[in-house]
RNA sequence: GGGCCGGUAGCUCAGUCGGUUAGAGCAGGGGACUCAUAAUCCCUUGGUCGCGGGUUCGAAUCCUGCCCGGCCUACCA
């Protein structure tokens, strides 16, 4: 068999906060990829690095009154040893802000330049002039310019879903000076991504790089498909510069621009591999400019667009390699719900290693990933249960059961008859590789668990402990527990990318490291065993529970830290009660309005009547309001993911009663019932106290 | 509205090219064992394969319509 020649890299975390769970689905994902090639004796490399450019790191930096390559420096830091706890092996660990990284975007900048395809135009874009930065959409707030909604955020509006560019909002607010910010105009610099258009359909669609939903989502969304009625669509020119401040890389013969992070953020995984390549006298073009390299990047369905249309373009124009495979994996969801820092389900990676073993979580993401898109569900029980059934009690347990029966004599000179059963196992193997390889590691742990399953009754019909109080059947005990500990061998080659340590400790048990693959298609025999050690401990439910609190914990805690929040014992006070401040974060308070602007809006009690689904509205209730007597409305809430119709009917809710009509698709929509939440489920409709009657004033 | 994925036992999921009586793990029930981390082993309960139609000697599997869920994306406002 040939060997593979194998780059593969996992998207490059921001600088911007610590790593959590849901980062590692892909780091461990890509972890155990890599290791299984390393294990089939494939030459592969494992590149990452840290993102360490644009707007938000400078912000950080400046809350923290400190220069940006401090704050990145130490974030690095923590990334890696985050990554080293998890067993995640990277063969380099860069930053985008490293000397190879901005000589390489200096060359392949040139070459797209020289390819003419930079063009200029001018950019109109909101500029904080306290903050002295010009604005990313995300860092300004303001009114709705369609439907009038206040302290909306800088490109869509929550309140009515209109679409609109930070410039259009009216009465605009910097979140980082809270100033009201000017329109400038600077020039950008674009790639005009339409002449590549011919190339990236080719890429894209050829069926050989891309996941099929992936190739599919491209096609309707970016490229379309000339065949169709619809026909082709018109590629947009991509931005990739900002104008100063902004920390990153100044553009060659621009100066006061520099690349957008998203410019020099891939270009980053061929200056981390320049860096491995200066340590391990390696040439660059070697890895980056041959064909015999398989490119393989890993990255979550978020930076798609990214990975799929420009990063190709820039490859192929600045004449690096082509990525063989883009990997695209889904979110994180625990207990099925997104994760969230107040119910404190966002654990990072930092406080999970503080409570349960990382094998546990590698195990658990290894037996839900398989090559399609979909998001991953970490459901707590599922997560125990797995780790304790599978690996404790049924793997690990094939050696604890029998080792010390063999720790005096090793095991037997050669390999008993055992039924078929390390044959069968052996077997196996070809068809658990191709689903590593294939990235199905769902149907490895599954395969593996089926050959577990066979080798745990053998044991027991064999009786070790019996055999072991006649000293006429010696070699019989002897070579049952060969058995034993062959089969467990074998699983723990098998699981070896999932779980490197299980594989290192059962190399010490039998006094034989597992480096290969093939090992798993020979049996072990003579070999002296080791006294018996703990592989892995079993989860107590508690351990989950305390992590889960101790990550709620340091949510709130980091909320207050940054709310700077002095009254920390205030009787009343959101601390007392423990209430996070996540909510007032995610939306900072309206401008200052007087009374009468507020007396302007008119609230009511009102009673809801009738409630009813809207048929072809997604989010949609039909409400049927009154304020008394046979003064009756009809409003359209978007509470549908939060309640069903029936339990409505009868309950007192409060409307906007003075709210100018609406028509919508669906009719006619004569005022807003309120509720707060964040959207989606997370709706809560507002009550008064028992007592109010409807058509009474709110004030 | 469009695209994609899914719906099989209480839960998580297998089910190949259409082929016997639809499977596993976990959970539940009963028993056994005592080497092993309250681990293990045996037996067992449990299914209208989302619903309807079609193709076929034969459908969980193929076709079609619908329902439900998820993800992506748009429109309306």
């Amino acid at each position: 068999m040939t060997i593979r020649k194998i780059l593969v890299t996992a998207a490059l975390p921001y600088a911007n906060g610590p790593i959590h769970i849901g980062h590692l689905v892909e780091y461990i994902q890509t972890d155990i990829w890599v290791r299984f090639q390393r294990l089939r004796g494939n030459r592969c490399i494992y590149i990452c690095a840290d993102d360490t450019h644009g707007t938000a790191i400078t912000i950080r930096a400046r809350k923290e009154g400190r220069p940006e390559e401090e704050l990145i420096a130490q974030v690095q830091a923590e990334h890696e040893r985050d990554f080293a706890g998890f067993q995640v092996s990277f063969d380099n660990y860069g930053s985008t802000n490293s000397p190879e990284n901005r000589e390489l975007c200096h060359e392949i900048w040139e070459a797209i330049d020289k390819a003419g395809l930079v063009k200029t135009k001018n950019v109109d874009q909101l500029y904080d002039t306290v903050a002295n930065t010009f604005l990313a959409d995300r860092f300004v707030r303001g009114t709705c310019p369609h439907c009038g909604a206040t302290n909306q955020p800088g490109d869509n509006c929550s309140a009515c879903g209109a679409t609109y560019s930070p410039i259009e909002l009216l009465n605009p607010i910097s979140i980082l000076s809270d100033s009201q910010p000017e329109i400038r105009s600077a020039p950008h610099l674009f790639i005009e991504l339409a002449q590549l258009r011919e190339f990236l359909v080719e890429y894209t669609q050829k069926g050989e790089h891309l996941q099929k939903e992936i190739a599919n989502y491209l096609k309707g969304h970016f490229l379309g498909d000339e065949n169709s009625a619809e026909g082709a669509k018109p590629l947009k020119d991509w931005d990739v510069s900002r104008p100063a401040p902004y920390f990153g890389f100044e553009i060659p013969g621009h100066p006061g621009h520099y690349w957008y992070v998203w410019f020099d953020a891939p270009i980053g995984y061929i200056a981390s591999t320049k860096q491995w390549c200066d340590r391990n006298g390696e040439r660059l073009e070697d890895w980056w400019k041959n064909p015999d390299v398989e490119i393989h990047h890993f990255l979550g369905k978020d930076i798609t667009y990214f990975h799929t249309l420009f990063w190709p373009g820039m490859l192929k124009t600045a004449g690096f390699s082509l990525p063989h495979k883009i990997h695209i994996h889904g979110f994180l969801t625990v207990n099925g719900a997104k994760m969230s820092k107040s119910t404190g389900t966002f654990v990072k990676a930092e406080t999970f290693l503080k409570h349960l073993d990382p094998a546990a979580l590698r195990y658990f993401y290894a037996s839900k990933l398989t090559p399609r898109v979909d998001d991953l569900d970490l459901s707590v029980e599922e997560f125990i249960n797995k780790f304790n059934a599978d690996l404790v009690g049924k793997v690990v347990n094939l050696a604890s059961r029998t080792a010390k029966f063999v720790q005096e004599t090793g095991l037997s000179a050669s390999y008993p008859d055992d039924g078929g059963l390390f044959a069968h196992a052996a077997a196996a193997g070809k068809e658990i590789a191709q689903a590593y390889e294939d990235c199905d590691f769902a149907r490895a742990t599954r395969l593996i668990c089926e050959i577990a399953d066979r080798a745990n009754p053998f044991v027991d019909s064999e009786q070790p402990w019996t055999l072991k109080k006649d000293p006429a059947q010696a070699q019989r005990l002897q070579d049952v527990c060969t058995i034993s500990l062959n089969l467990f061998r074998q699983l723990a080659i098998y699981l070896a990318p999932i779980l490197p340590d299980l594989a290192e400790r059962a190399g010490r048990l039998l006094n034989d490291p597992l480096i290969s693959w093939d090992q798993s298609q020979t049996p072990l025999v003579g070999t002296p065993v080791a006294k018996f050690e703990h592989m892995l401990k079993r989860i107590e439910v508690k351990d989950f529970e305390n992590m889960i609190e101790e990550s709620a914990r340091e949510a709130t805690e980091a909320a207050l830290e940054s709310e700077g929040t002095p009254d920390r014992a205030g009787e009343g006070t959101a601390v007392a009660f423990q209430d996070s401040a996540e909510a007032l974060q995610n939306e900072p308070l309206a401008e200052e309005c007087t009374i009468e602007d507020f007396t302007k809006v008119d609230l009511r009690v009102a009673r809801i009547v009738k409630a009813e689904h809207v048929p072809e509205a997604k989010k949609l209730l039909r409400l049927t309001v009154s304020l008394g007597g046979d003064n009756t409305r009809t409003v359209f809430a978007g509470i549908k993911a939060a309640y069903d119709p029936e339990a409505l009917v009868g309950r007192l809710v409060i409307v906007v009663a003075n709210l100018k009509p609406r028509a919508m698709k669906f009719g006619l929509s004569e005022g807003m019932v309120c509720a707060a939440g964040g959207g989606g489920a997370e709706v809560f409709l507002l009550s008064p106290d028992s007592g109010a009657v409807p058509g009474q004033r709110v004030l």
